[in-house]
DNA sequence: TAATATACCTTGACATTTAAGGTATGTTAT
DNA sequence: ATAACATACCTTAAATGTCAAGGTATATTA
């Protein structure tokens, strides 16, 4: 993984629930969705997806259902609520100030002499 | 503090060494212009700066020594090494890779329906 | 002399991530 | 047949970083 980890973290749940507003998925497809997306430069380690999947759970975020499909390993499918696309927004726009305040404290002037 | 602390979580080392480049500075200066330069909306927890600095002179990105001022308590200051400055570099460009990866896994159509 | 600002530091608890391991199914190549 | 691989889930112990809460000390101001 070429991305500092510590980088993304703090960003786990909003990419889980960013993927799950376009539609319900389960775990593995979410995973080879952001390392597709990133180009192949990024995936989640795999405990911190159910970790995550866990606590989105438990804090009534998103549901869980079984699939049933025949192919492969069963899928477990998750599905966004109400309340998960409000903390979607917010972590959104929380991500949109954050991204200000960060540039404005680490591009300083020193840059220049890179 | 406004902005979620886990989402500037991991640009902690950058953001006292962008600091640094200007100048050697001391921990209370260095958290005062954090405070000012995010319009007061951030400001690092004083337990989480000087784990860092720790953290950073024991990496060798930074040196300290005492100041000699008379005025108010003593202060500590920090130098960026060479090898601080060239860490610093790679963490500005790991932030500009990442912040269009997030961009990228959070911006989604969903958005739309706001 | 009390309050406030400056300035440093440590400790224990907490949350998240990670490496490493495990289980099971379906497909493909030998 | 069977070995290898991709799909798909899950858990545990350790490591890391942050935070609340506590502490010490000096200089200025009310």
């Amino acid at each position: 993984m070429s991305i500092a980890s510590d980088i993304i973290r703090g960003h786990t749940d909003t990419i889980i629930l960013s993927s799950l507003r376009e539609k319900d998925s389960y775990g593995y497809e979410i995973n080879k969705k952001i390392k597709t997306a990133s180009g192949g430069r990024y995936e989640l380690n795999e405990a911190t997806l159910y970790t995550a999947f866990k606590r989105l759970e438990d804090n009534g975020c998103i549901t869980s259902y079984w699939g049933t499909e025949q192919a492969n390993a069963r899928r477990k499918y998750y599905h966004i609520t109400a309340f998960g696309i409000d903390t979607c927004k917010r972590l959104h726009t929380e991500w949109e100030a954050a991204k200000k305040i960060i540039d404005t404290l680490i591009c300083t002037e020193g840059e220049k002499d890179e």
